[in-house]
RNA sequence: GCGGGUGUAGUUCAGUGGUAGAACGUCAGCCUUCCAAGCUGAAUGUCGUCGGUUCGACUCCGAUCACCCGCUCCA
């Protein structure tokens, strides 16, 4: 931990950053002149160009030449395919999908110590005075308990004291009234009349936990003008589910067959109960989704595959060092789909205000054929999504395979652009007291929103022309890129600053020996250092540097 | 949803019960041959919003909104 890299994020400053954010124009406040609204943010000029780029880059490594050419877990090359699927969908979909039933947990809290619980997460003993018969005792209230092992296993003095206490007018103070345990049931599975007995986890009486709320996490809307209960649909929580009920569509379609990945990005709206940390937690967000299909007896190693190749990816484009982890799920915190899967992996960054621990950027889940299974078996879908295999299965006469029917196994690299931007601004924060603007950006040339510029070093004797002409040979070359930056007034100095804190990788000037000998200065961001290279040099240089050359 | 904090120019911050300032940034001009240089000048805020107290509120009170921190929660 004495590693100066390791304890970098601690040393930067949300505030800071933030602050620099609105400065430089890369992420605003949404709807700031009406007072903001909660849990959603603008991108200026600059982060939205930086938001692109990390969109693009993801776009060509996944879908135009996936995993830059790294062959699969058997040498073969990685076939994916991308759709563009809608926000909204049938409402159905999130029914089978199990939205609609689980993504809204019914949430209790506790008037007393004003703790906050999951209804479903409440294990709820009934409490039996060891004076009536067990087996058809009425309990005189229950015990509630996050945990088993924590009120049985673990009682001790204390909690044991504030059982009786709370249950002192039943069971009687006497210290040696017995009482014992039924069967546990769930808070959420109580009568209200139950309810009112219950002894919270935290509480010291009984009845100090409310009835159960629903925090419904899907926006709701409406279909059509007449907007009535009938018409009710979903903002799509995750962009999954597009690819999923496309799944037949495009093998039927295309010249795909298993294994194969279907890509998307998009946006996609979860109702947070509490948006926080910058754009961290946003309630409308962007996802790059992959759905990789392939034969269960595989899906392992297709998980193992995904897993280490997006780590990397995310390493290759600036998020290098401690900062980034890769961490296996625990199978109590697995998904709900995710439970008969081989696991889930998050790759994780440390951010300023989640140090000294991680804020999940992707996560790599092995989702069986869970969504598949759900659709085909929804009553309504009516569609059969098995796959028909024509590699597998028993060999016939002509010694073709048969072939096999199956639903595949998906694995599901899904990460959140939004999150990358944001972590690609955490590490690309550098403070640096030497230099004039006292911070710079470091992104990498790949993500950089502006990816050189051109200056006159003074306005005058024939220099902005000549800038001018580099400046548009650049943009010619790499204008689809990035923006290619040029300005010709103020001081050399105030120029290059601003091109350090909008994490410009290149600066070129051109002064009086570029009319002479046609060379110009080359500015590093990195180092501040300056060397001189051939006018004509100048495009090959910066191909070079955002990785083309 | 609870508790704590904050809210004044683009940013960072002063400020006083008598309707606002600094620094930096931004812009313009001059000047400038390599790191926010120099000189001159300019623009910018209904002091988060609404309401109350007051002769008068940026200041006091209340509500509300937003952000930050800690819980809680997070497919």
């Amino acid at each position: 931990m004495a590693d100066a890299t390791d304890q970098q994020p601690q040393t930067k400053s949300m505030d800071d950053i933030m602050s620099l954010c609105k400065r430089r124009g890369f992420i605003y406040q949404a709807s700031e002149i009406y007072g903001g609204v909660n849990g959603f943010w603008d991108y200026g000029p600059l982060g939205a160009q930086l938001k692109k780029n990390l969109r693009d880059v993801w776009w060509q490594d996944i879908v135009m030449n996936p995993c830059q050419g790294k062959p699969g877990p058997k040498g073969e090359p990685i076939s994916m395919v991308p759709v563009d699927t809608c926000i909204i969908q049938n409402p159905k979909v999130w029914e089978a999908s199990g939205h609609v039933g689980g993504f809204n947990d019914p949430m209790v809290d506790c008037t007393e110590s004003k703790k906050r619980y999951r209804a479903d997460h409440l294990l709820c003993f009934p409490v039996i005075r060891d004076d009536e018969t067990y087996d058809n005792a009425t309990p005189i209230g229950y015990v509630a308990s996050l945990s088993r092992e924590q009120l049985l296993e673990q009682e001790n003095k204390k909690v044991w004291k504030r059982i009786r206490k709370a249950f002192a007018d039943s069971i009687g103070s006497n210290e040696h009234a017995g009482y014992s345990y039924g069967d546990e049931r769930l808070y959420s599975e109580l009568q209200p009349e139950e309810r009112a007995a219950v002894l919270g986890p935290d509480a010291s009486e009984r009845g100090t936990l409310t009835e159960p709320r629903q925090f419904n996490l899907m926006f709701k809307t409406y279909l059509g003008a007449t907007a009535t209960e009938d018409d009710i649909a979903y903002l799509r929580p995750e962009t999954a589910q597009g690819i999923f009920i496309n799944f037949k569509n495009v093998v039927d379609t295309t010249r795909v067959s298993v294994p194969f990945g279907i890509a998307q990005t998009g946006k996609a709206f979860r109702n947070e109960v509490t948006p926080r940390n910058f754009t961290f937690r946003s309630r409308e967000f962007e996802q790059m989704e992959i759905e990789f299909f392939c034969h269960p007896e595989e899906a392992n190693d297709w998980y193992v595959f995904w897993r280490d190749w997006r780590m990397q990816w995310w390493q290759e484009i600036g998020l290098a060092g401690e900062n980034l982890i890769l961490r296996e799920h625990d199978k109590d915190e697995l998904a709900h789909y995710a439970k008969e899967g081989a696991g889930t992996s998050d790759i994780e960054y440390r951010f300023p205000f989640t140090a000294p621990g991680f804020g999940e950027l992707e996560g790599i889940a092995h989702r069986s054929n869970y969504d598949l299974s759900a659709h085909q078996n929804h009553p309504e879908s009516n569609t059969k999504l098995e796959y028909l295999d024509t590699t597998r299965g028993e060999l016939a006469k002509n010694g073709q395979p048969k072939g096999e029917r199956y639903l595949p196994d998906v694995i599901e690299p899904s990460a959140g652009l939004d999150r990358g931007v944001l972590a690609i601004l955490c590490e690309a924060y550098t403070p640096d007291p030497e230099r004039p603007s006292k911070v710079f950006m470091r992104f990498h040339p790949r993500v950089a929103p502006i990816k050189a510029a051109v200056f006159p070093l003074v306005n005058k004797d024939g220099m902005p022309e000549k800038a001018a002409e580099l400046h548009q040979m650049l943009v010619k070359r790499f204008g689809h890129l990035g923006k290619i930056e040029t300005d010709p007034k103020q001081s050399i100095g105030k120029r290059y600053a601003r091109m350090d804190e909008a994490g410009c990788p290149f600066c070129f000037t051109i002064d009086g020996d570029t009319l002479t000998d046609g060379t110009v200065t080359v500015r590093d961001r990195d180092t501040a250092e300056q060397k001189r290279i051939p006018f004509d040099d100048v495009v090959e240089f910066v191909a070079t540097g955002l990785g083309l050359g």
